[in-house]
DNA sequence: CTTAGTGCAAATGTTTTGCACAATG
DNA sequence: CATTGTGCAAAACATTTGCACTAAG
């Protein structure tokens, strides 16, 4: 199961606080769970938290530290977080629409592995975003104009 | 050949400029060839040349637009460029010492075409960047640390 | 109580914009 | 000469930091 605890803050150094369980079940349960600091800021508003932004930055770097959210940096020069799950997974997004797909290629990552093994290197993560327009059909019209 | 001309910049709408040349020509001669905006601005202080750091971001954007150099989100939320090759590649990052090593890898790039189609998308880009230590000794020492 | 966490405001670093002036075609 | 490009200064963002105050263990 991949659900976080009180424990799990425990165990990275982390004090349970209010702000840090909001903003952890905030994240666990977002149906769109990539937000930038701006949307978890803004959803803890709208539900009448006062948490302040710059905790919301604190918060998320800690999680990210502590491997209980990951950070994505997009195209666009802006981070979006979103709760670790057990499998990893890359994504695939639509330029037009910004949907956010996830997958997981067993056979990219090996390639991965081997590539860096060429050329000398220790893998320690990578990146991997693929960009197009998804079969919606106003991304697809968007597209012949 | 790889070596963008004034023709490049015309096709392109943009007027010949001092700024736009000196810009192309410190890019396409630059060993270290991913440059962010400070550093091609810094760059051209040093050659004397006069150009404000507005304009290099300008450039650079007008650049990409055109297809004559490519924008990477490494890591860090900062921009590099570097000059668009005939032949498209990745990034391989050392964590510790900064060093990018470029590669392609055919089967990757039909991979991630398959992965596009599965999900209905229509894939237009993508971006691939490995993270890992070089096998700098250094580089190597630190990981044992 | 002692330490870590917080909100707020101010600082930072990167990138963008408005505008009067300068250069290109 | 009409238009596009430029430098500069100021604005706009995303993110970080300093500090006095508050809450957690």
């Amino acid at each position: 199961m991949s659900s976080f605890t009180n424990q799990d803050l425990r165990r990275a150094g982390l004090k349970v606080t209010l702000p840090r369980l909001k903003i952890l079940e905030l994240l666990e349960k977002a149906e769109s769970h990539h937000m930038s600091a701006e949307d978890v800021y803004k959803a803890l508003m709208e539900h009448g938290e006062d948490v302040g932004l710059a905790t919301v930055y604190r918060v998320l770097t800690q999680f990210e530290q502590a491997g209980i959210v990951e950070r994505h940096n997009f195209e666009n020069n802006l981070s979006v977080f979103e709760i670790a799950k057990d499998e990893h997974h890359d994504h695939l997004v639509c330029d037009q629409c910004g949907k956010i797909i996830e997958f997981h290629n067993e056979e990219i990552e090996a390639l991965q592995e081997k590539v860096a093994k060429d050329f000398g290197f220790t893998l320690a993560g990578h990146s991997l975003v693929l960009y197009g327009i998804c079969d919606n059909k106003d991304c697809q019209n968007s597209i012949k104009r």
